[in-house]
DNA sequence: CGATCGCTTGATTCCGATCAACAGGAGTGG
DNA sequence: CCACTCCTGTTGATCGGAATCAAGCGATCG
């Protein structure tokens, strides 16, 4: 049960920041044509630490670009389970809705920069330019293989597969300095990974007496034996 | 553990089927301007059930259409445990990746007829007609959004729950004179649910018991406390 | 008609959830 | 500065829902 969900919503109020804060990897150099659009494109906004970016249902306005910090999208059971169906870190994209409302929330994790963009005018941009049209799509199917990756490891893998997994994705897109640097907690952890709290907690215990793993710090986490966490993976 | 793993792939050796069967349902009808451009552009394969489209990680050449029968997409561990990512019944398209290979296998349920379009064609298509471009980004999105569902499903529910959510999504896709006419195995819907095939059976039964279903054969369901199954599903 | 396959049902097990206590920081205010 | 609370994470004990193991049943098919 997730229970700060009390946030203002506001977009338009939000004060813009001239100068964002450089994200910690080498997420600025464009992977995509139109990620640079964006970025000529947008204002910078920022978010602190669970804040609401925007909710289920809301008209879909505008597109996301992180610059910093993280982000969680997630869908809500009516008695308030959760289900994050993705962390969005600096160069990731988010909000890009083909209908024209958001499938899910999105909240900062931390506190975070991103650029804004109109929907309106991304999608003009992608009427005029076929190969902007493309990397839309394309940006979207991306996403649509992670759903699919995350099925797999939802619907059929176990507590100690789960984490393996996700400690190797993590791995690949937030590692610094040799570690692992969670920007999110032993909850958000649980609600991506179909567990508890106390799972989590339990498995990386586990994976540390067992020297899988080292754990530094609780936002902090050392690859010990990859290999071994690979084949956790399947 | 799924024992049928060994059918031929050969998409051209394939016979071309001059009249496809009409499909029980309305799905003739083009849902979008593509769709229909699909059924111009294409040639009617027939597959028999349990035969393989194509398989996960080999190149997409082609993208297709259901036009009668059902197929499944899923993703396999090394050691067999499957997850069904989707059902694609008359009317669904599938296959279309933004990728060079495909990120899943496509098996056919039943007996099915599809219609195959080169991908290069379809691509083509989109760059010349910006219509047809985003129509192809909002099937990929519509599969996000199911694929997202399904997240919420498999992270969250209970075994009730789940089995209620499928019951009303086939309720709406796959209804012939008042009941659900199921294509697919227990074993399919077990994949698919992240469940075990006694827990479908189970719960199937448990609502039998309980009037909320009746079940006149194991693949033919009728709803009878519709309110009830919505309340499951939240 | 026997054999196989798909489904159901029962008995038991086990993994992860739940309940509960506690520890270590971070922030707050005296 | 310290006492206080709040928050997050860890660990232990117990519980429970779904998995697993195991028959048995009915339909389809050779």
């Amino acid at each position: 049960m997730p229970s700060e969900r009390t946030m203002q919503t506001s977009v338009a109020a939000k004060p813009i920041v001239a100068s964002a804060p450089r994200p910690p990897r080498a997420a600025v150099t464009g992977r995509s044509a139109w990620a640079d659009a964006l970025r000529m494109m947008g204002a910078t906004i920022a978010y602190s630490r669970n804040e609401e970016v925007y909710g289920e249902d809301e008209p879909a306005e505008f597109v996301y670009l992180v610059t910093s910090g993280a982000i969680r999208t997630y869908k809500l059971l009516s008695d308030g389970r959760r289900q994050i169906a993705a962390f969005r870190l600096p160069g990731d994209i988010f909000g890009l809705e083909a209908g024209e409302t958001h499938a899910f929330t999105a909240e900062a994790i931390a506190d975070s920069s991103v650029i804004v963009v109109r929907r309106s005018a991304v999608l003009a941009h992608a009427a005029r330019d076929g190969a902007v049209a493309r990397d839309m799509w394309a940006e979207t199917a991306r996403d649509l293989g992670r759903a699919q990756d995350l099925l797999l490891l939802l619907g059929r893998k176990s507590a100690q597969e789960r984490v393996a997994t996700f400690l190797l994705e993590m791995a690949d897109r937030a590692t610094y300095g040799g570690a692992i640097e969670l920007p999110m907690s032993r909850q958000d952890i649980a609600d991506y990974l179909g567990l508890t709290i106390e799972t989590v907690s339990r498995t990386l215990s586990q994976m540390e007496h067992a020297a899988t793993i080292a754990l530094p710090s609780c936002r902090r986490i050392e690859l010990r034996n990859r290999p071994l966490l690979s084949r956790l993976n399947s």
